[in-house]
DNA sequence: TAGTCGGTCGCTGTCCTTCA
DNA sequence: TGAAGGACAGCGACCGACTA
């Protein structure tokens, strides 16, 4: 089956990202061109004004802000082109079908890759809308797609697409408050969202779960033991790899603790050690709360080695206001981005030395998806039976022990813990 | 020309807060 | 106390700029 051939409906539309809060409305001639042609059947610009407003709430938000676009983008684009009327009048049974529409939408309202909603004119500095551009867009599972690339088969494009329980319920979540917001400003006597009953019938409730994110001991054996290899193949490259795989692993670490945030950098006075001895990592974790994680001794040697790479002293000294992770052309600090893409090779040389030795798919295959963040769900839960709840909750950075329990000591497989965690990385 | 890097985008999941 | 609501992060992809 080939991509559906771009359709003239979705040639242009309201582009919200465009207007920051307080730059005029209309200002794409795009924008102008598609609200006049739906007058005066539907109020298009009162309905894009009202959503303009809303959004002027979150922009302070970026993250939520784009979640919240993308969904009230998708609604008004429903009322206008699917119902034919202004989303001001939408009833109960409307939300309910547009519920429907979001978990199963249209095909020709789904493209097969991410695209950017507006593409540059032939005027210098003009935006115009790209044709190739979807309110919905599904890629597919990644272990297929690695699997089409490894054998060169083309990668299959889905017949229908079905969005997850959790994309749902943030879709109901955001049309529940854009409605609430029109009741609050009186534009609105009643919110059609609420007026669903048993809303959780679009989206299956769901335990919080690790399962198939957690590689088994056979794969962490096989990626540590390719980080390794690689660093010894090509130690100016690789043995930052080592260390990030390690680092991640050991510190149970979400990517942005070891990339960083906007207002924090890290150096290698992450790495700190108490008047005891004792040595911890200090990051600035989810919500910017700062967060100190017991270093193992194990890991010292992987700093160790690391830093020796890089010419510098064994242990961090204090106050050395080195970069923690250095770009190949020795400029400083890495993106979330480039720890991910240096991750993401150690998975895939792991996947050809498994099959190499002639591991069997079944064996293979999930490791194929694997993403920074398994290692840290693959530490924590090998970890769970070994260490008490409260002494993991601090570590993995988790406010309540609710958390914590609810996912790692739930869903520990006997299979994975044969006689708990080693406290050695290397298993096989 | 190939590799690196960063901007942008949408899907999905995590996890904290609020409320009944 | 559990469910719902909501803020936020991780992730993979496309694409263009830059550079060795």
């Amino acid at each position: 089956m080939t991509a559906p051939a771009p359709q003239p409906l979705f040639d242009t539309h309201a582009r919200f990202l465009a207007l920051s809060p307080s730059s005029l409305v209309f200002e794409n001639r795009f924008v102008v061109r598609f609200l006049n042609k739906l007058e005066p059947e539907i109020p298009a610009k009162s309905d894009y004004l009202h959503t303009r407003d809303f959004l002027r709430d979150y922009a302070g938000w970026e993250t939520t802000y784009k979640a919240y676009r993308i969904q009230v983008e998708r609604l008004l684009l429903w009322c206008w082109l699917k119902k034919g009327s202004s989303l001001l009048k939408l009833t109960r049974e409307d939300a309910e079908a547009f519920l429907g529409f979001c978990r199963e939408p249209d095909m020709e309202w789904v493209g097969q890759a991410v695209r950017r909603r507006f593409i540059a004119g032939e005027e210098p500095g003009e935006l115009v809308p790209n044709p190739q551009w979807r309110p919905y867009e599904s890629l597919g599972s990644k272990a297929a797609r690695k699997l089409a690339d490894e054998t060169g088969m083309p990668r299959q494009t889905p017949e229908h697409y079905k969005v997850t329980a959790s994309s749902l319920k943030q879709a109901f979540t955001i049309c529940c408050s854009f409605y609430d917001f029109l009741v609050r400003q009186n534009t609105l006597l009643d919110n059609p969202f609420r007026a669903i009953e048993e809303p959780g019938r679009f989206f299956e409730k769901r335990a919080p779960s690790i399962e198939g994110k957690v590689l088994n001991p056979l794969q962490w054996a096989f990626v540590i033991e390719t980080a390794e290899w690689m660093a010894h193949q090509d130690a100016e490259r690789h043995e930052r790899t080592l260390f990030v795989v390690v680092v991640l692993f050991s510190l149970y670490l979400r990517i942005s603790e070891l990339a960083g945030r906007p207002d924090w950098h890290p150096t290698m006075q992450a790495f700190q050690q108490d008047e005891g001895g004792a040595w911890w990592y200090v990051t600035v974790g989810k919500g910017g709360k700062e967060r100190r994680i017991s270093v193992g001794s194990e890991l010292l040697g992987y700093l160790k080695r690391y830093r020796m790479s890089r010419n510098l002293t064994p242990l961090p000294q204090p106050g050395e206001n080195v970069p923690l992770l250095l770009k190949l052309d020795g400029r400083g600090g890495l993106t979330d981005r480039q720890i991910r893409n240096i991750v993401q090779k150690c998975f895939d040389s792991a996947v050809k030395r498994m099959q190499a030795e002639g591991r069997g798919e079944r064996e293979i295959s999930s490791l194929r998806a694997a993403s920074t963040y398994w290692l840290r769900h693959t530490s924590a839960s090998y970890d769970a039976p070994l260490r008490p709840l409260r002494s993991l909750q601090v570590d993995l950075g988790h406010a309540k022990a609710s958390t914590t329990h609810d996912i790692y000591y739930h869903s520990v497989e006997p299979e994975r813990t044969p006689t708990g965690r080693p406290r050695r990385l290397k298993r096989r």
